[in-house]
DNA sequence: TATGAATGAGTCTTCATTCAT
DNA sequence: AATGAATGAAGACTCATTCAT
């Protein structure tokens, strides 16, 4: 359940969809064009600004992307891989195995893992979560090939521990909805709260409490 | 705890924020808005179209709304208020008293009233979710007007059961994030697959053991 | 087979397809595009420059026109229907029962009547023979409605006079042809060469004898 | 007034004006920009589809020909050059002298030769009719290179039979335009019909009536 | 010689907004 | 109050042309 840590969207900015490797100024495009969807939203962007700021001609984003949809679909397609990296890894069925031997280890890995790999892709993940709602083609790739196998992975892990011992009078489709919105809640209200100077967010005690709030919630502890 | 429940929208058509009444037209104005910026998207939505939609001509719009912003400030504002009209009612400290006996009455109030209001007003809420991100003035509001008011409000209920038995060592704020990532949780599950024909999804069982699981991770049950 | 004789633009000017009215902006922007695209072409024609000489807005000609294309298309449209205009004429029959003794007469009348229409239109004229390559819908459009019946229609006129005298041995179509041969290549020289000032040109006799080598051509003199 | 037959267009791809050969690259860029100057219009022509087509870079193109237009000045000069050739070439007098007893053979040969031709060279010379009307050099050196001299040298084949014999009364001008009159008509039809399986176009007899039209109406026969 | 990435002026088109009626 | 013609700034995208490699 481990991803690979180093910061993919050097990965992205090296190679595209096809293998080739991007030029510096292709590099400075993604990277313009995530900053500003991010911060104005897709349909607010315009072209000209994603070139002022990497630094190029607006016809250079042309050259590289056919439309201006096309830029967002290279950012946001291989971010929905990467969301699921952890999950296809070689090694994950050892990990059904072997690796933890209790609930709450799996809830604090999936915390560290994807919490770390939230704060690397903010704005991605803020552009793709804004603008799934919108196309259609994003939709069904989202349902399809994030949704779709991360559930059922974790539906496994679900059963697995289900076939060992109690909470077993849950669908595991409902164990792993309490679970996840259990993390996500707790991540989202330490995205947003955990980063003020002021905040009084004792983020080592929040985290325990929710792994512990799940476990009790399932009858586990 | 109790909303009024009528389509509040229906007021939302008949006066203006500033207590005048709502010509027919307006109120066409405003629906068709409400459609077209659901579906679009505030900046990929033209005036043009939800003029059309409405059945009036391009310039009434800014008759009654300076700007395309202003129409959205318009659909929006009041929203925020009504989202949080059942913590507001005069009655409310009343419920702090006597209404519910247990903090399981308390969740499944919630549960009930607020799917009822994000039935009648999806799409004005998937509005406030889109657009809160790119508007500072909207964000600053809902902090101040929905989220600091209701989390209060929240966090004095729990306080109260607090004061009368367990859940002694959690933080209130921490209680109310849990119950509310849970209860949430649910509800967004609930409205993707709720509603499909060949949906293998209880809603009354699922319901209840998000409760039963809230309540037992509180130390409740 | 006599035309309206006044200068028709002006009612093309004066009612768009669906027979409202034009705005007097609106005519001034046919009018520039019928000067720009017999100028420099249509493709090489741009919407900016159109609307500099119209002295309107580049925004004025989309509200009228959805498309460059539709503009280019709602001055050649109604341009076909004037040029088959004299053969069309409820008239017309009476035409070929009396009006012409002799088909020296029909080709003289021919000439004169498509002359006037010629100088009057140059320009839109122009552009439809430009254009018509590239458009198969109006390559179509002037197949049937054109072509088709102007041929048809010559045809009987021709075929009258072979029921009369000589000619018989020629198919109509034949006639027709070698006929519209002689005239358009008598007007196509004295277009070119038959307005300098320098000119050597003495138009009617170049006319009569032109008249009489498709007399004698047919026979018939 | 026999033509080289060959199809001179290989010729004009191994040889650039200054005489130098051309590169296989060079010939691709020549014939694919014909092909699609001819599909949609030099204005309407983009480089880079040229350069797709011939398989080349699109700066390729710019190595060869400084711009554009030279491209297609590249393609349209030698062909007025070839438009014109039966009627310089060397032997030319001869022809004048002895070669043709009768006009009608000269209307013969005209017809032969010129309609192989355009088999030939019909994108080249759609081409050319397309664009001479929108570039003044090209006008110009159609004026003085082609049609200056094809005119003047078939005014005195015209002139020659007008001292033998008959038709003196029209100008040689005259009957020069009425006989390219009826040439053109007919192969103009011909190209639009003449190739349709369900033609009912009798070729051999169409140019025959043609000729004999032309003489009759000449007063020749 | 050939390449193809880069350019930036220019294209058609859309859109929020204004204003005379 | 309502209209809809008019605006012009801005948008996405194209293209002939250049130039370092």
């Amino acid at each position: 359940m481990n991803d690979t840590k180093e910061a993919w969207i050097e990965e992205l900015l090296k190679g595209d969809g096809a293998g080739g490797k991007m030029t510096e100024k292709q590099s400075r495009i993604v990277e313009s064009a995530i900053e500003v969807f991010a911060e104005k939203g897709y349909a607010a962007s315009s072209t000209s600004e994603i070139a002022q700021r990497a630094g190029v001609a607006e016809g250079t984003i042309f050259r590289h992307y056919k439309t201006k949809k096309d830029l967002l679909l290279a950012i946001v397609a291989p971010a929905m891989t990467k969301l699921i990296a952890p999950f296809v890894l070689r090694g994950f069925n050892k990990v059904l195995d072997s690796e933890y031997d209790s609930y709450d280890q799996v809830l604090r890995a999936m915390i560290e893992n994807r919490i770390e790999f939230l704060q690397k892709n903010r704005n991605i993940l803020k552009i793709l979560l804004q603008e799934i709602p919108f196309h259609p083609e994003m939709q069904e790739r989202f349902q399809r090939d994030v949704l779709g196998i991360v559930l059922e992975r974790l539906q496994r892990i679900v059963a697995k521990f289900q076939g060992q011992g109690r909470m077993a009078e849950l669908p595991s489709s409902t164990v792993v909805r309490l679970s996840i919105s259990a993390i996500m809640g707790y991540i989202a209200v330490r995205t947003v709260y955990g980063e003020r100077e002021d905040a009084v967010w004792d983020d080592e005690r929040e985290r325990e409490e929710t792994i512990r709030f799940v476990m009790r919630g399932l009858g586990l502890a």
